[in-house]
DNA sequence: TTAGGTTTAG
């Protein structure tokens, strides 16, 4: 008799199984292996409806689960089953039951392989001499005896379109839009849901609880949950949900496929095979019916105007006041904008100070507002978030000329705005993990100390060359080097240095992505770059100079006239003005430089606009002189130039009344610097390029004021119009999102050169005599 | 009780 119901009684089989039977490990299967007298053992997890192949056999599949290896691995198998045996099968088994196979077929097909199952299969038939026991327990008999056996407590479930008012049910549904819990007004956490399942209809729950554990662990759309004793009322013509006693929820990735684990709080829950497998239905009929958003926003995908999610990790949060308070994220990339940062007192910020300064760069501030604070401020530094329906927004102060990208989580709760804390063990949050450890930092920050390592053989620049083109079939238009032809990469890092080469390679990848970071400033005396000063960092010093008033005695004098006045503020701020003169003239604004002591930013930003030269500086006892040199030195149009700390020895500002004294003074930064003791700072593009060809790969720095871009390094940083210009030609250059294959070929020069210090000797290699195409963008 | 989905306006 192929298949054999045996009864338990007392926990032992009525009839024991042949003798000649050994039991066979699911892990020790083989594909080929004979299997006549082993048997596999296990429960009885899941069953498929009998059906028919082409050929009209009949078949059934279930899946069995060892039992005795729950925390194995490969816990359970499938089982095919064919002929009279599937239909006999089909009649009686139970879930739950304990299955035994002997003389079976092992298969292996490439795409068996799900979750936790064996990447085998049996294959099960009278024709190849299997035998079927089932242990039944007492009490039950199969079903071709009686209808509806039952063991373990079973749960009814709505379906959401058989909802009545009034009553407490249990249901399943797909998670269609969300609130992640929130502090409501009155004394719990709120979170609000709206499922939808099979029928179409939906169902928004509001679900209260005093404590965040017992609401429902959803991360995104598409979750799928299940509600034990949930509450149905009908609400302005429509059935509502709402948490009522004993009200319990398990929540699964809704994702097909994935692992069927419910993520509750709770300890003891019921979860049966038959539930699993209403999991499995839904996840299927939700991939096809419910809009689940795309990939998820990272910050290099950020657009203005936007409201996106953000799952990330905390690195630093502050009080900001009492309706806002600053979370600082990051999620590995770059924000393509320069990004606002908030300023707050330092002893505010919470948060490792040295992977905060490390990650400057990279993370982003999100100040979050009104009913979102309460949370925020609980917030663990280190915690994984999801930021729910962050608003990106383009914005600049009405003292700079570029604008910046601001986030902000707004007040409220629409949308689904709010911050969700994602355990470890969210594929997300892995996967976040394992991209945050690859974010090598010293690698995001190796531009700074690479760069200072350019020698200092720069400058020799000659004849500009037309010689980017971006064609599949790359040609050139030297106007120079004619005698150099192309070399392959290989060959260039197989030589010595210094060399000179043209080359033929692709773009592969550049750095900073964030192409306003490639400004530094250099000094040609002692080689040395910084980066610019900040906004900050100006305000701060004319915060401090603010404290020393003008000197009445250095007002009006032979080559300036002064004007002075207090501003109506708490502190009494005194401010001066020097108008420099020619001939004792006062000459037209546009053609006048000012010296202004006292201003504040917007101040000395306004005067910028009307006049042609402003230079900030206090008083001394017996002369004018220039602020710390942190600060601008002079401001001209949108150009803030700076002095070299380290080279310059500032010298009096009566120096300057010698070009005042000209005939038509042209007030150029190079005189004003030589007159002021100033080694003017020259702005830089300081870019690496990771350059390939056929035969390997190199690479090779940028340094260049502006003749590759044929865009002014100085002005880049205070033009929307230039940065967007730069990046065009960049995204022309390296296009994002292609394929190595598929980028453009460009040709460009290259020298080579060593770099030694005690230690070792490098070699380097510089991009020279190279500008974009006009046509490139 | 709370919220009852449908973006702040900082």
């Amino acid at each position: 008799m192929p298949v054999q119901l045996l009864k338990i009684i007392e926990g032992q089989s009525e009839t024991p199984l042949p003798s000649h039977l050994q039991r066979e490990d699911l892990k020790h299967l083989q594909e080929g292996c004979d299997y006549t007298n082993k048997y596999i053992q296990g429960i009885v997890t899941l069953s498929y409806p009998l059906t028919k192949l082409r050929d009209g056999t009949d078949f059934f599949k279930i899946v069995v689960q060892d039992s005795d290896n729950l925390c194995s691995q490969i816990n359970s198998i499938n089982v095919f089953m064919y002929g009279k045996m599937a239909e006999d099968c089909a009649k009686i088994i139970r879930h739950g039951e304990t299955f035994i196979v002997a003389g079976f077929k092992v298969i292996k097909l490439p795409t068996e392989r799900e979750d936790a199952r064996h990447d085998c299969h049996l294959e099960v038939s009278e024709e190849a001499g299997s035998t079927i026991y089932i242990y039944t327990k007492p009490g039950t008999t199969a079903a071709s005896e009686t209808a509806s056996v039952s063991v373990a407590p079973k749960y009814v479930y709505t379906p959401l379109n058989h909802l009545k008012d009034g009553t407490v049910v249990n249901l399943y549904g797909v998670v269609k839009f969300f609130k992640p819990p929130y502090i409501s007004k009155g004394t719990d956490y709120c979170s609000i849901v709206t499922l939808v399942d099979q029928s179409n209809v939906k169902l928004t729950c509001s679900l209260f609880s005093g404590n965040l554990d017992f609401l429902p662990k959803i991360y995104k759309v598409g979750d799928i949950v299940r509600f034990h004793r949930i509450k149905i009322r009908e609400y302005n013509g429509q059935m509502q949900g709402i948490t009522s006693g004993g009200f319990a929820s398990l929540t699964f990735d809704g994702t097909v496929g994935a692992p069927v684990v419910p993520r509750t709080s709770s300890r003891v829950y019921t979860f049966m095979d038959e539930e699993q497998k209403t999991i499995e239905e839904l996840r299927i009929w939700a991939a096809s019916n419910i809009s689940i958003s795309g990939p998820a926003t990272k910050l290099s995908g950020v657009q203005p105007m936007l409201f996106f999610d953000l799952t990330c990790q905390l690195v630093g949060k502050a009080k900001v006041d009492g309706s806002s308070f600053l979370l600082k994220v990051w999620d590995g990339t770059e924000c393509p904008y320069p990004t606002w940062k908030v300023p707050v007192e330092a002893q505010d910020l919470e948060g490792e100070k040295v992977l905060l300064h490390q990650l400057r760069n990279l993370a982003v501030d999100i100040l979050v507002y009104d009913n979102h604070v309460q949370l925020a401020e609980s917030l663990k530094i280190g915690s994984f978030l999801r930021i729910y329906s962050i608003h990106a927004k383009e914005a600049s102060a009405d003292n700079e000329d570029v604008s910046h990208m601001e986030f902000h989580l707004h007040g409220g709760t629409c949308y689904g705005r709010g911050i969700g804390v994602l355990p470890e063990s969210n594929p997300d949050v892995k996967e976040l993990k394992e991209f945050l450890e690859s974010v090598t930092l010293t690698d995001s920050q190796n531009m700074e100390s690479c760069s200072m390592d350019i020698d200092s053989t720069f400058g020799n620049v000659t004849v500009c060359v037309m010689l980017f083109h971006l064609s599949v079939y790359c040609f050139a238009v030297l106007t120079d080097h004619q005698d150099l032809s192309n070399t392959e990469l290989k060959t260039i890092t197989n030589s010595a240095a210094p060399q000179q080469y043209r080359i033929r390679a692709k773009l592969r990848t550049y750095k900073p992505q964030k192409l306003h970071q490639s400004v530094k400033l250099h000094c040609s005396k002692c080689n040395s770059l910084q980066e610019v000063p900040d906004r900050d960092d100006f305000d701060f010093i004319l915060h401090g100079s603010a404290g020393t008033a003008p000197n009445p005695e250095l007002h009006n004098t032979s080559w300036y006239e002064s004007v002075t006045w207090t501003a109506q503020e708490q502190k009494q701020r005194k401010i001066a003005i020097h108008f420099v003169k020619r001939d004792e003239m006062l000459q037209h604004p546009e053609d006048t430089l000012i010296m202004i002591e006292g201003g504040t930013l917007k101040e000395i930003w306004k005067l910028t606009k009307r006049f042609k030269c402003v230079i900030p500086v206090r008083s001394t006892e017996d002369d004018l002189e220039l602020l710390d040199l942190s600060a601008p030195f002079l401001l001209k149009g949108n150009v803030k130039y700076y002095g070299c700390k380290q080279c310059s020895t500032p010298k009096p500002m009566k120096n300057l009344s010698s070009i005042a004294a000209e005939q038509q003074p042209s007030w150029e930064s190079t005189e004003i610097a030589q007159v002021l003791g100033i080694e003017l700072l020259q702005y830089v593009f300081i870019m690496k390029f990771t350059l390939v060809d056929e035969t390997g790969s190199l690479n090779a720095y940028l340094f260049d004021d502006e003749k590759f871009f044929q865009i002014p390094a100085s002005e880049i940083l205070t033009s929307n119009f230039l940065q967007q210009k730069m990046q065009m030609t960049m995204n022309a250059l390296c296009p994002p999102g292609r394929k190595l294959g598929d980028l453009p070929w460009l040709e460009c020069f290259i020298k080579s050169y060593n770099v030694r210090d005690a230690m070792k000797n490098q070699v380097y290699y510089q991009i020279f005599d190279t500008t974009v195409a006009e046509d490139v963008v």
